[in-house]
RNA sequence: GGUUCGGUAGUUCAGUUGGUUAGAAUACGUGCCUGUCACGCACGGGGUCGCGGGUUCGAGUCCCGUCCGGACCGCCA
């Protein structure tokens, strides 16, 4: 498919033609047999077999076959020997058909007959293969990344990154939107992730910020007029990183004018499609949407991986009061159905229960429920609970002959959230997580706001600028956790890939929001006074969502990690091993800034 | 800030209950080989067992500390 969607988008094989190569080393077929080229690339592996010796020449189109023989021209085959993996080189010769064909490459039919090789550039042996199974770990595939980014399989992920920003920008265009660049530099704000920040010199003392996202300058674009804006733009955040996360990531990041939820999600829906078809060459179908309140109460989980089922069953009602103390403590009681699993043994049961205690899932046991194939049940709780009572669990969750039931019980969220764990676990377990399947959703209605116990405030679940429902308007001031906002994400087989909102474009809706959030009148006016003044300028009603393109660019690559979808990505302490940053700076330097450091270090 | 797994040849890894000279594969070097394509065969070089301390007659192996890397929790509007 990438050879396909290059050929019908580029047109730069036709102007290849230079001193260095008439073609490139995935070009050549069978019909090209008796021309004579030039080709320029590095040695992938030499097999020398005493008579004659071949060498695989590659470069980012793919490899071609040259042959040497001892017998019509011994130099230039003792030449070819000696020449190690990764060497540069430039040969002319003949393409000729291949005595014994290789029907594994596409260029497998044919070889080029070479008569004269010239060294662009000697190589060391490199730390490690390049090739699709390479023996490098992963520090050494980072400290040497530009070696790394030979290998095809990392190519092909760099590829497809470059296929989904241009069909974005296609699709965008096509939709009358306007690609705006916004600042780096911008300004420290309270609120959302820790920010990076950037000493100003010609203002001494004061700092920079790189933007989380260019939230308020796509709003502030709204204002202005440009109805339709998107941008293909680096964020920063300053937190501790996932396989997932990385401080810089890159956002489509999208805002329209104009617009209710219904014309936002129907304008992306069409990009998730658009991607779907020329990237992948799939055609999805409409994007189911799922409430926030169902996601999290069957799947335990504002991102539901929805490429299989087990629903979670609640069994509080049924099992509560029984005499069963775990279940009589307990707010919640969740279970979900695990298909055909009813023979699990005492040593796999053991280990759900190990990993539900893990204190990454901290559920304190597990209790389960077999639905034997012979019409009997039997549990862990067998000792409080009869025959007729397990029978019921079982019909309540729809459980059929053959089928493991699994029960967590606890606080809710802390219960559903681990169930949430547990349920993506089976699912892998019954290799039901395939990443060439794609389940992909809108979840919608979330709340507006989120209480912290910790701090003893309400913080905004999406963003501060992020509009209510109107219909729940009215509980803003009696009941701020009940109030639903009208913020969307896009989630993918469990990932969230994108999220965004209506948003408020009041100044004094806006000004309640901070309120509610803890601000003080002076406070919210000076951090964010250019936008509510902004807004008493004739504000469009406006929303808008943002991707997280790498994100994005993993789940069509079928991985989990955005790292090998990142030409130069950072390790998981936040550094590139390569050019080793972040480094220290000279003293000199930070005098300029007026900085001095605590310690020195 | 926390949990957890790992660090042994250039590389990927094995190394049993603590016990003789730390192994394999691959890469690298040399030689042989005319249809290979992960070519094959033979030979060879290659080690501060992350670092520091401790226990012990004896530590790659056990203990403590520390550094580095991976995954995760907290965090990430």
């Amino acid at each position: 498919m990438s050879i396909q969607w290059l050929q019908k988008n580029r047109t730069f094989a036709a102007k290849l033609q230079n001193m260095f190569r008439t073609h490139t080393c995935g070009a050549l077929r069978l019909s090209d047999a008796g021309t004579l080229v030039t080709l320029s690339g590095w040695i992938q592996r030499s097999r020398d077999l005493g008579g004659m010796t071949f060498i695989d020449l590659r470069d980012r189109y793919g490899i071609t076959q040259l042959t040497f023989n001892m017998e019509s021209e011994p130099a230039l085959c003792e030449q070819a020997r000696g020449l190690g993996r990764e060497t540069v080189i430039q040969i002319k010769g003949t393409v000729t058909e291949r005595s014994s064909k290789n029907s594994k490459m596409p260029t497998g039919d044919i070889e080029i007959n070479v008569t004269e090789i010239k060294v662009l550039n000697v190589s060391k042996t490199p730390p490690f293969t390049i090739e699709d199974n390479s023996d490098g770990g992963d520090e050494l595939r980072m400290k040497y990344r530009y070696l790394d980014l030979r290998r095809s399989v990392v190519r092909k992920n760099i590829e497809l990154r470059h296929r989904m920003g241009i069909e974005t920008r296609n699709y965008m265009n096509a939709q009358d939107f306007l690609e705006i660049e916004t600042p780096y530099l911008i300004k420290s704000t309270p609120e959302g992730a820790r920010d990076f920040i950037v000493p100003s010199r010609m203002n001494p003392g004061e700092f920079y910020a790189l933007p989380q996202s260019p939230q308020t300058f796509k709003q502030l674009l709204m204002v202005a007029g440009y109805d339709r804006y998107f941008q293909i733009v680096r964020c920063f955040r300053d937190e501790d990183l996932r396989a997932d996360r990385q401080p810089e990531f890159t956002q489509i990041d999208c805002e329209m004018a104009f617009v209710d939820q219904e014309d936002i999600l129907s304008t992306f829906e069409g990009l998730v499609k658009h991607l779907f078809k020329t990237v992948k060459g799939i055609e999805i179908p409409s994007l189911p949407r799922m409430s926030w309140a169902e996601a999290m109460s069957s799947y335990g989980s504002d991102k539901p991986d929805t490429r299989f089922g087990m629903l979670f069953t609640d069994f509080t009602a049924i099992v509560k009061g029984k005499g069963f103390k775990v279940f009589d403590d307990a707010e919640s009681i969740l279970g979900i159905t695990v298909p055909g699993c009813s023979e699990y043994s005492r040593k796999q049961t053991d280990e759900l229960i190990e990993f539900v205690k893990r204190p990454q899932i901290g559920a304190s046991g597990m209790i389960y429920l077999k639905v034997n194939t012979d019409g009997t049940y039997r549990s862990s709780v067998d000792k409080f609970f009869n025959e007729e009572a397990l029978k019921g669990w079982a019909q309540l969750a729809n459980a059929k002959e053959g089928d493991l039931i699994l029960i967590l019980a606890g606080p809710k969220a802390k219960t559903q959230k681990a169930l949430g764990d547990l349920r993506l676990e089976m699912g892998s377990r019954l290799g039901l997580r395939n990443s060439e399947n794609y389940s992909a959703l809108w979840v919608v209605d979330f709340p507006l706001l989120e209480w912290d116990e910790e701090t003893k405030r309400f913080y905004a679940m999406h963003h501060p600028f992020t509009a209510p429902k109107p219909e729940d308007m009215q509980l803003l001031e009696s009941n701020p956790a009940a109030v639903r906002a009208n913020a969307y994400d896009l989630v993918i087989n469990g990932v969230e890939i994108g999220g965004g909102s209506i948003r408020i474009h009041s100044k004094e809706v806006q000004k309640k929001m901070f309120s509610i959030l803890g601000f003080t009148d002076e406070d919210a006016q000076q951090q964010f006074g250019f936008l509510m003044n902004a807004f008493e300028y004739g504000a469009p009603p406006h929303g808008g969502i943002a991707f997280g393109f790498d994100r994005f660019c993993a789940v069509f690559g079928g991985s989990d990690s955005i790292r090998d979808f990142i030409a130069f990505p950072k390790n998981n302490s936040g550094r590139d091993v390569m050019i080793d940053s972040p480094a220290p700076v000279k003293l000199e330097q930070l005098d300029e800034l007026f900085i001095q450091l605590k310690k020195p270090v």
